[in-house]
DNA sequence: CGTTTGGTTGAAATGTGTCAAACTTTGTGG
DNA sequence: CCACAAAGTTTGACACATTTCAACCAAACG
């Protein structure tokens, strides 16, 4: 664990660039933000279902995901995280944990203390805006989750992520147009569309030999996006990705 | 649609107390916010996905629920709502709306324009942290309702909402120990937990003949409140119900 | 009183889970 | 650098939860 550099904050700073312009001075103020440092493995949890943290998480590399465990010991992965996500955001306002959270790679982990967080946003109206329009954004990408997990087949669902994590990480940098490092394993995918991992496997062969994608060696390409998209029923509204006007 | 009067806001008003403590200058700026109260009949649409609405609904009376609808017609419901939620709250921060809102009975509907809102916020930050946080609860539920479809059989899936529902609508005096109105068809109830009309038809049996259970004239009655907690694996920690210390 | 809405039932079709085994790739320590 | 273990992927057969379809019933309603 050791302190920040100046450039750690990029992802986050990107991203929020992404929706409205940062002023010098909150771009000073957000640089400054005093940060820990981790580098953690794959398969780590960073924080646990029940815990009270006092600092969020910001993932500065690498895929994480948050997840619940039901009684009978299965889990739920409810979504992936990309760099420049706080996936505990929620942390700020609600005292108990009520997911885990936990790296699906290695990861490069930024810690940023609550009072920090909220002395920002006391100061700065805009950052408390565009950091309550994050958590806005996960709540619409659960709700998505669930309208994919409800209503669509496995087969479906499966194009329906795959749609969704090119988007993403494409809104970060992370991909090209139509292909990125997708590191995420046949049983996370299982987990993350409430399907077992036999049969995650079925569905991407199918996917794969009606020629919609080639996924091998942590590689995502998307041979037909136009046909995968439609296959996954997937329209990006509720990624809210647009530039929009400042608040 | 007429204007407010004082007493409307109580369902919100004491939702947020027990939250924290209001002083007496926030009850004041909450009684004089500016609303349109408005009846709606039954399955109506408040506001609708795609649209960018320039005010938020306050459920007063009756319930509600957010729904999408997939590319071949078929309705996932996202979450219910019970009377002080305001299920667009997010339209504050995302243009777009990505769900839509509708009555499942007939609601007595409160309109609060954006800015309004959005002074009150940067006034008084312990109001923006309470909105906020009224909408990272809402994410806590999104999140749960996914765990539920993704990884539980619909006999435990609705034994779980039925527990949700309780425990809400006990927290705004709707509810008593173990028995409230809950005026919704198995068709509705089929769509929140993405499984058949009759499927929910058997299970709903099943529950009742457990003897966990009555269900009848929209009336629900948990006969088993231990077991049916049990069965439905669930655990109220993600409603974050609990009084927390101020902001 | 007929019509609509919501609930109930049974039988057949099907998507998906489970189990168990084999195969492939990756990582690691000797 | 090989050998072995561990992790991830693939396959087939069978079980089963759930859907679909179609009909019927009961209560509410205008």
């Amino acid at each position: 664990m050791r302190a920040s550099s100046p450039h750690e904050y990029s992802p986050l700073i990107s991203k929020l660039e992404s929706i409205f312009t940062l002023t010098e001075e909150e771009r000073e103020a957000l640089l400054s933000l005093p940060m820990q440092v981790a580098a953690l493995k794959e398969d780590q949890d960073i924080v646990r279902e029940g815990d009270r943290p006092s600092r969020c998480c910001l993932i500065l590399s690498g895929l994480a995901c948050a997840y619940k465990v039901t009684g009978d010991g299965r889990r739920q992965i409810v979504s992936f995280t990309v760099p420049g996500d706080i996936p505990d955001l929620q942390s700020l306002h609600l005292k108990v944990l009520d997911t885990s959270i936990s790296t699906l790679t290695p990861c490069r982990v930024g810690f940023i203390q609550h009072e920090i967080l909220h002395d920002l946003c006391r100061r700065h109206y805009r950052f408390a805006a565009a950091f309550w329009r994050e958590t806005l954004v996960d709540a619409a990408i659960f709700r998505e989750w669930t309208v994919n997990v409800g209503r669509r087949e496995a087969y479906h669902r499966m194009a329906h992520v795959l749609c969704e994590m090119l988007m993403r990480l494409r809104a970060v940098g992370l991909a090209e147009d139509h292909a990125c490092e997708l590191p995420i394993t046949q049983a996370e995918f299982g987990d993350a569309l409430g399907v077992s991992t036999v049969h995650i496997n079925r569905v991407l062969q199918a996917l794969r030999s009606e020629g919609l994608i080639e996924l091998k060696d942590e590689q995502l390409n998307i041979l037909d996006w136009e046909r995968l998209r439609e296959v996954g029923d997937f329209d990006p509204t509720y990624l809210h990705l647009q530039r929009e006007a400042p608040r």
